[in-house]
DNA sequence: ACACTCCAAATTGGATCCAATAATTTAAAG
DNA sequence: CTTTAAATTATTGGATCCAATTTGGAGTGT
């Protein structure tokens, strides 16, 4: 899978990365067992980088470690969604805040320009570029930790998109969001930023939670 | 150092529960080289175990990882400070929201309670009998992944806490706010209380700054 | 048919071993 | 005497090995 091993050093990273993937793309299911042995083989690698992989994972959430057992990629429930909506209303509030009073208007065309992106990308692209696109707007404020922490609660949420990709209606608001979004900060309004980025967060979590319990009950 | 290996699978858990102990209290200085040997020896262990501790410390911020040259103790700043204060202040206030309206008079008596040891404690136990009283209110928002975020931002700002912990000012007025937030919590005000806590936290985050760059002064 | 026990296979956790990289010391030259 | 180059040492990253725990199944008894 990996043909090259990359620099000595690097490869649990890689490892981290390239498992993260398929966790939010869904390629690796939820609640499914990841196997040790297997995912050395994939990789080209020892067991080695695995586990510490693993466990870099689990910190992130994207895995529970079971003691003596293995690891299974963490499942999906909908107090986890909304508690990440949650705490990504409150990360984003304050890092729009932080940043608007720097935003440049060269920055705020970049993000636009991914918004742009955003409107014609295929489905399985629009997790990273929302996430890009958010995070576009937050760097000016030069907080990495916060960065950090937002990023790791959209990889979280991410992997509940899968259930409502397909419905227009959610890429829809979630455009006209963003327009209103980037008004705002061209306006330098930080009131109103931190205004809609709380119900675009919020609103955004409401329907992806009224898939995913459609979705859960069509499974029992 | 560790007489009894507990059981097999926690060995991990341990050695991470043991350094971060040391790191936040300052038993291991800000920058020091944290070697795999020796850390193995001091647990009675290989240093398979202490490399998985290292990645889950670095993934809580405590500590750096160096690929190919190992780990440090996570060094300290003013950024570092300040963010995580304004992480703390946005965390923190989203969990007393969440948790005012669930909030019994049992669980603001056992509060209060833990503020009265905090009163008569010596200063190396204040960092984490602050921790537990915070945590005590945030606790019947039932939000665990809120929590354990919060916890780690305590850790962060805990190990800044040593520099000042001797100035009783600092006590005194962290002790004031803390009992209007009783107040407030016991009158189910969920407005003041959020107020009560951004502005404990802010507060707090000022007055470890002050004495943190007086500090760093001293020292070059 | 069901439950229980015991045994074998699978799998993880920890120890050890080896190779690659970085740090340090020594040696040599200007 | 200082500075640079080479070799030696220390330390990490990854592979392999072994022991402990769990899982699944076969067999037995009720």
């Amino acid at each position: 899978m990996i043909p090259k091993p990359p620099q000595r050093g690097d490869r649990a990273q890689h490892v981290v990365d390239h498992i993260r993937e398929a966790i939010i793309t869904g390629t690796l299911p939820p609640g499914s067992a990841l196997r040790q042995e297997e995912l050395a083989a994939t990789h080209a690698s020892s067991r080695m980088p695995i586990r510490e992989a693993l466990r870099t994972l689990s910190a992130e959430g994207l895995v529970q470690l079971i003691p003596n057992r293995g690891a299974i990629v963490a499942p999906i429930d909908v107090e986890e969604l909304r508690e990440t909506c949650e705490m990504r209303e409150a990360a984003e509030a304050l890092a729009i805040r932080l940043s608007v009073p720097h935003l440049s208007n060269a920055q705020i065309d970049l993000a636009a320009s991914i918004q742009k992106q955003i409107e014609t990308a295929p489905p399985e692209e629009l997790g990273s570029l929302n996430k890009e696109f958010h995070c576009t707007l937050y760097a000016p404020a030069g907080r990495p930790r916060l960065m950090a922490h937002i990023s790791s609660l959209h990889d979280i949420a991410d992997r509940y998109l899968r259930f409502t990709l397909l419905h227009l209606d959610y890429i829809d608001r979630s455009t006209s969001e963003h327009q209103a979004l980037l008004d705002a900060c061209y306006r330098r309004d930080v009131e109103e930023a931190m205004r809609l980025t709380s119900t675009h967060i919020v609103e955004a979590g409401k329907t992806l939670e009224t898939y995913l319990r459609k979705h859960l009950e069509t499974r029992l």
